[in-house]
DNA sequence: TTACATCACTGAACCGGTTTAGATCGATGG
DNA sequence: CCATCGATCTAAACCGGTTCAGTGATGTAA
């Protein structure tokens, strides 16, 4: 146990002979303290190891030096996905250098959405959210915005935001797929999409109509919950077809394996009979076999650019649109020329 | 943009003609207010949309509302494990009624572990923490007991511990896996461990070790570091043995994924040449093929009961050593009689 | 020499709650 | 009839910072 007394900035101001407000001057650097002043009361401050309350300051200030992220998944779905912890990861690269926290809140099916970011805004626990996973006409846009809290999106929404919007574009990685596989010679391409009600959903499945169309592919698409058991269903009313795809793109790698599984369990050899492409190049997929190929994108780094945005809106910054380096393929050994036998 | 002026207690006080005291004491449900007086004082704040600032209440009361948990590992590592999404939903599933909120602080090897925990004492921006992925040893149950904050660890110290442990008896599933392999006929297994430097790494190669010499199977064992890669390597070195194992006893599901395509890549069918089991039973390993044997573990409900005692510790209760329900097996297909030919 | 800035600093109000010491008042009891 | 008591309520201190108006002292220009 510490001596539960910590130091206050009276405490300083006694010793270091001056005013709390000259010490709170002198803390946040500004003008009006004379340099030798400042450094006696900072070097005060340290030899009586004071660091001041974040709790006094958040109730002055009126700032919570936190922010949030309310994900929306339902956990099963999260478990399975890369995405959340490279992408936290990097909110902290960024966060960890500026004071901030992120703290997290799960709105699993029966703990509405809604109320966990009134609650968030109720307690004013957080001065900004990072909006995931957007929705078509997502009505998390005006609620948050009504609630007065700051916040980013991930992805351009498809409604009027007052937000600063951080976007990958990742139809092009989309596409990247589809012209690797109409480049091996493929004909009859299906995409294995996420939810058409999330907006990279339904991107993406925009992106694969239109790289088809481009060059002149068969294609369909399946819609899924992005799970890999739904994964595997999709993949199974595919290759059920009276003529099924010679390969699948599918919108995550988790799916993309799920599907392996399914096609390798009727029997079906992978590449030949089937070329397959997944989307996030998890390091899992590079130990299956066959290695899979797939869309790799920069998680981490989405995170940080998101991070200093939502700061930056904290901070009065003007809405802005950021937007990515394009997502790159990486090529494995799941896609192969169409075994024309 | 909501009226920024939100009304604070002295407000309520006014229109309900009362003192501030009283209207705190009134939302507190503390003796001394008349009933009606009460009644009138809550329905006034209802009316006025009123709710106590957090902040200003976290510093009167001195507590923070809420608690931290801080990921050791790399990203790379936590985005193929399932576990915490699981485990964090289970401590939303707590958290979000009783008004506490989760602080994700992520220690990547850039940014050191203890500087993270000294960071989140020194701003006490928690109550408590949970402390995962215990150590041998584990230098955080000394650092955070002199923080002097609340905490709970997941799983029992091998050290002196002040704090509540929350535990499941992990050797117990894989002893499952082991005589589930010793039924079929298994008489030479081999275990892919996690690193021996986290405690439940440690635990369950013992168990698998005692589980081996109880059945007078042939054991050995290769750490790892729970990633995919590693779990790859493994599977290789062990392959590559004189004699090589007929069935591996994984200690997580990734990396059984990517032993079985090690496995597959070298030509080797499984169950036939090789038994599999995994660890975690992901969703992910029930669509594979074959469907993955795995040890299935409760990540959500250990979370509740981890949030709930740290709860509780918070509050001053007493530490205890909590035990959880013991895993299961889930047989699935990648598990056969070892092939005597 | 006077007027006026400028600089360094102090004192007090303020953020919005909680908590404690005491005031008021009707009821009880001897 | 007066002392005591408990229930109800108020006023003010307190948590630990930030911020702003104002005070002296010093320097500079007229």
């Amino acid at each position: 146990m510490t001596n539960e007394t910590r130091p206050t900035i009276a405490d300083v101001a006694r010793r270091a002979g001056v005013s709390k407000g000259l010490v709170s001057f002198a803390l946040n650097g500004r003008a009006g303290v004379a340099p030798d002043t400042r450094d006696r009361i900072l070097s005060v401050a340290a030899e009586m190891g004071w660091s001041p309350s974040l709790r006094a300051r958040s109730l002055s200030v009126g700032r919570a030096f936190a922010c949030g992220l309310v994900i929306g998944r339902s956990p099963d779905v999260i478990a399975a996905d890369p995405f959340f912890p490279s992408f936290i990861a990097g909110v902290e690269d960024e966060f960890s250098v500026s004071g901030q926290v992120l703290v997290l809140a799960a709105a699993t099916p029966g703990r509405h959405e809604e109320e966990t970011y009134r609650g968030l805004a109720a307690d004013r626990r957080v001065d900004g959210v990072i909006l995931s996973d957007l929705r078509a006409g997502d009505p998390r846009i005006d609620l948050v915005a009504s609630l007065g809290i700051a916040a980013v999106t991930l992805g351009v929404p498809d409604v009027d935001s007052p937000f600063t919007s951080v976007s990958v574009d990742d139809g092009a990685g989309i596409r990247l797929a589809v012209d690797h596989l109409a480049d091996l010679g493929h004909t009859d391409i299906a995409h294995v999409a996420g939810p058409f009600a999330m907006l990279h959903g339904r991107h993406r499945a925009a992106a694969f109509e239109a790289a088809a169309r481009a060059r002149g592919i068969h294609a369909r698409v399946v819609e899924t919950d992005f799970s890999a058991a739904d994964g595997a269903r999709a993949t199974t009313a595919l290759l059920d077809a009276d003529v099924p795809p010679t390969a699948i793109v599918y919108s995550n790698d988790n799916m993309a394996i799920a599907g392996l599984g399914t096609a390798q369990r009727r029997g079906l050899s992978v590449p030949r009979d089937l070329s397959i492409t997944g989307f996030d190049d998890t390091e899992l997929g590079r130990h299956l076999f066959p290695a899979l190929t797939s869309v790799s994108t920069d998680a981490r780094g989405w995170g940080a650019v998101a991070a200093r945005a939502l700061l930056q809106a904290i901070a009065g910054a003007e809405p802005e649109a950021l937007v990515l380096a394009d997502p790159a393929l990486r090529v494995r050994d799941s896609t192969a020329a169409p075994n024309r036998s």
